[in-house]
DNA sequence: GCTAAACGGGGAGACGGTCCCCGGTTATTT
DNA sequence: AAATAACCGGGGACCGTCTCCCCGTTTAGC
């Protein structure tokens, strides 16, 4: 902690420019196949799209899912920044509630559903704490369209997230553009009928945030 | 054409009873593991899930996209049912309409687009049959819900049944059941948005068959 | 310009899915 | 009930694919 160029205790002398560069092409590569592809594609794949060779993708990454654990935590980054810049309006409670999700809906937090799976941690520091934060911002959202009495009051978090997490899943298989036409509209069609007056009773109760961590 | 018992031109001396039981169970366990496990599940698995050998697999069905394609016909057969019920049913036409739509979801009209896929007849003469009759039917139970006022008039064929298809999605990955306990909300808030009269103006136009077909 | 870190492509190794083979079993026929 | 032919089931070979290491070459940083 003497000089900011040197903050860490020797032993990690810095990475390179081009080595930071890099991994974050990666990261991004990584995001944009999964979400067309699905979870499985090759690593190869992933680090010809991000053009460099396969070898720097497994030098960066000890594993899959240490691949997988970096793309989601920044997909929640991005999510967790439309919350906030939703927050910040000071306009139409339910306005601002209805931008964040298509929003969100265009980063695909969709893709992030199809990879909690299996051998993957889902306890891992980086990935709770990202969950928190988006947890909280959306909340305070939905909370202050409630307030307004323009939310219908029988719904939580989980039910929100998890459908806008399903009606944005690309349909699987190809990276068929289409269904960007359709998304908008569907979101829209299910924002409708979250707004109050409930126009029915729902079947079992609101969905809340941890409902959907032991899920 | 002669008697009922031997209607087939010789060298076809019908099939084993056993044999078509085989068949069916085969069909039967190939639709659940779809569901739950996505379209690349081994088809030795299969096999075991329905209580044979792996060879009576492949001796019933000359490759993978023969047996998808049997098992995307079932589940239309069966969506057209529940459209037909829902035709029949006198009282009010919105509310067969929601419970068209539960019941569609639960037939897991989900499972069927990750596998139109890459090597897949689209045009197969079994598939275009079956779909036409689903179209047929859910236009209709739709159409007598838009003339009564209750449907609201910018939603389209497809709007319906995409949506459905993705909500009613696994989550891709486990069997978690709790995709179930969700399920209905959700679809029950997204039928409450088509609703009459309409809380939004939707981006793009109603989506059509010819908009699914051509997609 | 020098040094060491980082890169890239090729290929070995391993895993998993598909499909065939053949001895045993079961439904049908007379 | 016996004969017969169709059908079944499990094991294993073949093949494509993904992972990950190796090493000669390039490039950033001083």
């Amino acid at each position: 902690m003497q000089t900011a160029t040197a903050p860490a205790q020797r032993k990690v002398p810095r990475p390179r420019a081009d080595a930071l560069r890099n991994r974050e092409r990666i990261v991004t590569a990584a995001r944009e196949m999964f979400v067309e592809l699905g979870p499985e594609v090759p690593l190869d794949d992933i680090a010809r799209r991000a053009g460099v060779g396969n070898a720097t993708v497994y030098r960066n990454f000890p594993d899959r899912d240490a691949l997988v654990r970096e793309v989601v935590c920044s997909v929640m980054d991005r999510t967790a920044h439309a919350a906030a810049q939703a927050l910040a309006e000071t306009g139409d409670a339910f306005g601002a509630l209805e931008r964040f999700v298509h929003v969100a809906a265009d980063e695909r937090v969709s893709a992030l559903c199809p990879m909690v799976t299996s051998t993957f941690d889902k306890d891992h520091p980086d990935l709770v704490a990202a969950r928190m934060r988006v947890e909280q911002l959306v909340e305070e959202v939905m909370e202050r369209a409630r307030q307004a009495g323009q939310l219908r009051d029988d719904v939580g978090y989980g039910d929100l997230m998890v459908a806008v997490a399903q009606l944005s899943r690309p349909p699987a298989g190809t990276a068929c553009p289409s269904v960007d036409r359709f998304l908008h509209r569907h979101l829209q069609l299910f924002l409708d009928g979250l707004r109050a007056p409930a126009r029915s009773v729902l079947p079992g109760t609101a969905v809340t945030m941890e409902d959907l961590r032991q899920a």
